[in-house]
RNA sequence: GCGCCCUUAGCUCAGUUGGAUAGAGCGUUGGUUUCCGGAGCCAAAGGCCGCAGGUUCGAAUCCUGCAGGGCGCGCCA
């Protein structure tokens, strides 16, 4: 299954073939002149110059053997020698009827069930989780949620951190204030304890770690528990159980909260085990040497432009890094899963060190040199003054607060637009809730990966332009008329039902687009082609929806076409939605 | 100092392998409802695409230089 625009550019690739030119420049694509035509050719220009001709010659010998096939409504030539091609309406509905019966919308598997390992969790042990794990968790789930769909056997990693420093300074201070028994003696599965303690450990890390930067001693206190841990004694390791499992609690509450999905809640001390050998390896194979008291990996090359610092496997005190953690966290991974690809969803900050990473582990053979390593980064998330995201205070905000604000600013909304009125009250805080969730999402993924973005709450709960809430309003008012149309008694065709003609003409030629948006996104790691989709999919239905009757049409074929088309549309959305991780409601 | 990214309408941003008249949303102005959800729809105004060169039949897009901004550059993560 393709787009509609590939499979014109097969025929007109063909018509190119035919003439001794290469098929690529058959390549047909959405016209930008939609004034002119539906799909254009830009082929004869290039092959004018492959071919020393004059570009009109060759377009005008292409149209010729293109106006005798019957898909082509209108072939004719413009300007320097542009292809502009329209098709005809009995061939659109008929790819509409395929892209309709097809569980990927036309979008092809280009997975083939190949495994991959999507890294977008990071949230450390014992803090509250903030904004910055936000837009990781929004864009690696859609991420995942794309690749999944393309037919890939996806996994998602949570990835905590659960086994650096920072738990060296939290468990040596219960160690000190002799708090040992009673941490131990938590009951895990009381909630009201759980927030307890998650709130004591937000008051006492930045403490802890205040003191470790003033105090020497201190500090080397916090390194020797950091051992004890990673030794597993007793009751360091028992304490970090206790503290992880509470945290893990939390975490998964957020994330739920946010629906993003996980498929492993692995951390770094999973990989723990992995370390010592892996680093015996790496010396066997001479790839590892010691500089100034440290054991490092030179990564840099011949061809290298800038400086490329070594991967550091463990520091001058023994220590280890998280480089090292990373290198075997690809040894479980490799073991374990044997990935086609490994994509690290992590700010764009950081890409220096998974350059670094990914060297190291194709230099020392962890991973294959098949095998994609990539880092899909991202940008930094901005308040409205242009500078990252802060609270009033000027402190870090918690991600439940940022979130607790998006749902009572729908809620703010929803009351606004008098809408979900006629609602219980738990139904419209579930409505709150998605309409919260979307705009939040829908901004984040709407713009490109790697660029910041100004989070601007008032504007992107909106229910007018592009955000998360207008599309869910759209959805719901799709869904709404295919109730009434039931409640009439009027059935939704499920076959041979499109007869397009002039009101809903562009609708039906954009439905036909979803491939060509799908696979931008999945190609770039990119789901923003699916968010600028989305909004034209929900603005072209809208259009059509202001333009013509459906439920009143009287001409009967017609009606059964339109009615087949919205619940096209609706399923479209709801497809689309679900890539980017947003759930519609029923109604609102 | 070296490297990466960014600079497009008043504001927030798209722009695929170089293609026709550079697009959205917000805001502004005007129109629109005896009918399916009008916070909708239709339309208009608004641009030396940071600046200067170059390549090309053709440049927001590729190359060079400059200016402004962000980020990163070995023992934190």
């Amino acid at each position: 299954m393709t787009s509609l625009s590939d499979k014109l550019s097969h025929v007109v690739g063909q018509v190119f073939v035919d003439s001794e030119l290469p098929a690529e420049l058959g390549q047909v694509r959405v016209s930008d002149r939609p004034d002119l035509a539906q799909f254009q050719c830009n082929g004869a220009m290039a092959a004018a110059k492959l071919a020393k001709k004059n570009p009109r010659d060759i377009a005008n010998d292409v149209v010729g053997k293109l106006q005798t096939q019957d898909v082509f409504s209108k072939v004719d030539i413009a300007g320097p020698g542009f292809i502009n091609i329209d098709v005809t309406d009995d061939f659109l509905s008929a790819h509409l009827e395929m892209i309709r019966a097809d569980e990927r919308l036309g979008a092809g598997n280009s997975g083939q069930d190949q495994t991959i390992v999507l890294d977008y969790g990071g949230p450390n042990i014992a803090k509250p989780m903030h904004v910055g794990h936000l837009r990781a968790a929004i864009i690696g789930d859609s991420v995942r949620r794309i690749m999944k769909f393309a037919g890939f056997h996806t996994l998602g990693d949570v990835h905590m951190g659960d086994w650096g420093t920072h738990m060296g300074m939290i468990i040596s201070e219960f160690i000190k204030t002799g708090d040992t028994d009673r941490i131990l003696g938590l009951d895990l599965d009381d909630e009201a304890q759980i927030d307890a303690l998650m709130k004591e450990l937000g008051e006492m890390y930045p403490r802890v770690a205040g003191e470790c930067k003033e105090s020497e001693t201190r500090k080397e206190e916090a390194r020797e528990a950091t051992v004890r841990i990673q030794n597993k004694e007793t009751p360091y390791f028992e304490l970090l159980q206790v503290i992880k499992a509470a945290s893990v609690n939390g975490m998964r509450r957020n994330y739920a909260t946010l629906g993003v999905h996980f498929d492993l809640w692995k951390g770094e001390s999973d990989v723990h085990d992995y370390i010592a050998p892996m680093v015996e390896d790496i010396k066997a194979n001479n790839h590892a040497v010691e500089d100034d008291g440290a054991l490092i990996i030179p990564v840099k090359t011949e061809d290298d432009k800038k400086e490329v610092p070594p991967l550091i496997l463990y520091k001058r005190d023994g220590g280890v890094m998280y480089g090292t953690t990373d290198m075997a966290t690809l040894v479980e991974r490799e073991k374990l899963y044997n990935p086609a690809r490994v994509i690290y969803v992590v700010d764009q900050r950081q890409h220096l060190h998974f350059e670094q990473v990914f060297r190291a582990a194709k230099l020392t053979g962890i991973i294959p040199v098949g095998t994609e390593l990539t880092h899909a980064g991202f940008g930094t998330m901005n308040g409205t003054d242009g500078k990252p995201f802060k609270t009033r205070a000027g402190g870090v905000m918690k991600l439940e607060d940022l979130i607790a604000m998006a749902e009572e600013t729908a809620m703010k909304r929803l009351n606004e637009a008098a809408l979900a009125e006629d609602m219980d009250a738990d139904e419209k805080a579930d409505v709150a809730h998605k309409v919260g969730i979307a705009a939040i999402k829908f901004a984040d993924l709407s713009n490109p990966r790697v660029t910041d973005y100004v989070f601007d709450l008032e504007r992107l709960t909106s229910f007018e332009g592009k955000t998360g809430p207008y599309l869910l309003y759209q959805a719901v008012r799709i869904k709404s008329l295919l109730k009434k149309a039931e409640a009439q008694g009027l059935a939704i065709p499920q076959a041979d039902a499109f007869a397009i003609g002039d009101a809903d003409r562009a609708l039906a030629l954009l439905l036909t687009e979803f491939p060509d948006a799908f696979n931008f996104a999945l190609r770039d790691y990119m789901p923003h082609h699916l968010c600028e989709y989305a909004y034209r999919v929900a603005s072209a239905f809208s259009s059509f929806y202001g333009n013509c009757h459906i439920l009143s049409e009287e001409d009967e074929a017609i009606r059964n076409s339109r009615l087949a088309l919205c619940a096209f549309t609706y399923e479209m959305l709801i497809q689309i939605l679900e890539l980017l991780g947003i759930e519609v409601p029923e109604r609102m």
